[in-house]
DNA sequence: CTGTTAGCGCCTTCAC
DNA sequence: GTGAAGGCGCTAACAG
């Protein structure tokens, strides 16, 4: 195949002085300052002196160190990003988009998971800081953003995603969430269905007040719910909102009280896509149809909710394009600090398939099978 | 609300020179040394003096400078790694598995998405070399290793995961997969199919070989679908082997196209979930049953795997553990850059469920509907 | 226990 | 165009 195969060494030779300008400048036969200007490509330097550099530093294979560069310049050329988890599809997408437009400016990524936590999320912009960061892109866990104000206030800027902090000063990028949860909401209203219920995953720790939590983005999607509620004119009484705990098997729990309740909701709003998984693994327990039985609209478009059937209706938001506008933001904001913090809010679109139905005339009785 | 409502200044104040370890030295009235041991929290120094120092600190918001101290120490604590697109979630799940060990032990991850581009893959190696990570994980794009020595020779350890490079010498973490696409592939024998497929997604400029290109897994999984097949008795002439492109599109016309065919497939092996993704929308398409017109089974247990029916019949990979597995092993070889490399090969498992039943007597032509 | 003094590798005046 | 020298912020010798 005349493949290379020559033995990696994998690093055993790193404990070896790697070689600095100064060496290759010794051995082109020139000034360190010269050395440093082809070295580094600016300033300049006669045609021979820079052939002579390229080729020292070709022969005992200079690496530049980026380190020490980043010590001088005050760049690191790197973004810390925290979210609550890659391996949730959403997230994994957004930072997807972080990526694509951070690399295009020459950005690298560090990212971070939290699960949420708080503690954890200050650890991580603490340890940004220190790291001399250009810049952090946060999906923040919690209200309290004084973690965020001391990055900001140390000259890292700090942009917002997905959730916005009342009181902070930052970017942000979002989608309107109050807007589509009513227009998602709407739509179940006017295929005739009352008893509608919401159901959200609340991080951990927060559920157990029995509400979303902190998070933004769910509250306004609760908001978003009532509001279209009361504007149908649905009393207060026959609202149902549930927080479940912050994963599939959570979820799924909660739906199936909820389906199996007297009075059970006769179509399920779900604010994200991991409780839109537990509400279907419910619906299937207790052997309902949607949307017969239960219509269902879901927050998010995941890969597989045109595989199911009945295909899912669903909120769908433009995942990459939100992580690819927090990096355009976070890039135009490091170029100029000074600017006043800018807000931008994306559009989430309802998606119309096969899980919503009229409320069914008579509602049937769901037990587990 | 309480809440410390304080304006952001959003990184505006960060041209003003933040304090360094000289600046507290000054200000607690101690020697610069002194003041670096109690910030630095290494030697020794008097209660007093130490009290002072964090005091000072304290007053004037000192901030340790980590770019510093790597200068110094050689460690970023930070760890390279390349994949070819987080946005897929198997990609997402190993990543996810590689930042819990990595920050398990105080290292942070650098995210690089490839797309599978030799090109993109070498840049990022080179200059995660230049950036002095402390190692690199790494899915390579294609068999070419030249770039991964370097970066082993540069004392850059390199750490293999889910493919393997013959010829190299480096600590991989992959699964068996020869033996579980057999694994597999058998299971579709034994219930009477002679007619298997194998489809492959490859990465975009391979797919045009007509092949899955230098990915190691894929030409695994298709060695271990070949080796069943030889086993079972199953003519050379009956195998059936496509390879498609790298996205759902292109796995559903493959598919598309493998099911209206004269003598179609009664049973298709995906090697991938993208790849099962384009069978499913194709199997829809042409209204065909599972398992009754076709027999699935797919690589990786998808989220939805058990959500669409007949709940899919899957090879199930540790994704987060490998993941895990590929950190905790460079820990171990940043700690002993000479330790022999070493292979680690975890088992993937059959996921028994209902896309598998019996190849029907007489093949029923399917069409686009 | 503490302070002084050198660098780490690079970029950047500043004279030449 | 080029070289010498200083310094980025910190740690690591050293003496004291």
């Amino acid at each position: 195949m005349g493949r290379n195969a020559r033995r990696a060494t994998n690093g055993s030779a790193g404990t070896r002085r790697r070689p600095t300008v100064a060496d290759v400048a010794r051995r082109a036969g020139v000034g360190q300052a010269t050395a440093a200007r082809v070295l580094g490509d600016y300033g300049s330097a006669s045609p021979e002196a820079r052939a002579a550099v390229l080729r020292a530093a070709g022969e005992i294979g200079y690496t530049a160190n980026a380190v020490a560069r980043s010590m001088i310049s005050g760049r690191t050329y790197s973004v810390g990003v925290v979210v609550a988890d890659v391996g949730i599809p959403y997230f994994a997408e957004v930072v997807r988009g972080i990526s694509d437009a951070a690399s295009a400016d020459g950005l690298q990524v560090v990212l971070v998971n939290t699960d949420e936590s708080p503690a954890a999320e200050i650890a991580a912009v603490s340890l940004f800081v220190e790291r001399r960061m250009d810049g952090l892109i946060a999906v923040p866990a919690e209200r309290e953003h004084e973690h965020l104000d001391a990055a900001a206030a140390a000259g890292v800027p700090v942009v917002l995603l997905d959730r916005l902090l009342p009181g902070a000063a930052f970017d942000a990028i979002v989608i309107n969430n109050r807007r589509a949860a009513a227009e998602a909401v709407q739509r179940l209203l006017d295929a005739g269905h009352r008893r509608v219920a919401i159901l959200t995953s609340a991080p951990p720790g927060t559920e157990r007040l029995g509400s979303a939590g902190d998070i933004w983005t769910t509250t306004e999607r609760v908001a978003g719910y009532e509001a279209a509620m009361r504007a149908a004119g649905v009393p207060n009484a026959e609202w149902i909102v549930r927080h479940a705990g912050y994963n599939r098997q959570a979820t799924r729990a909660a739906a199936l009280q909820l389906l199996t309740q007297a009075r059970r909701p006769t179509a399920i709003f779900t604010t994200d896509s991991v409780a839109t998984l537990g509400v279907l693994d419910a619906v299937q327990e207790v052997g309902a149809r949607i949307p017969a039985d239960v219509s269902l609209i879901g927050f998010d478009d995941a890969e597989w909710a045109t595989l199911v059937r009945p295909r899912l209706t669903v909120v769908r938001q433009p995942t990459h394009e939100l992580g690819a506008r927090a990096a355009r933001a976070l890039i135009r904001r490091i170029a100029d600090p000074a600017a006043r913090p800018r807000r931008q809010t994306l559009a989430a679109s309802l998606v119309d398939r096969e899980s919503v139905g009229r409320a069914p005339a008579r509602v049937r009785r769901l037990a587990p099978t």
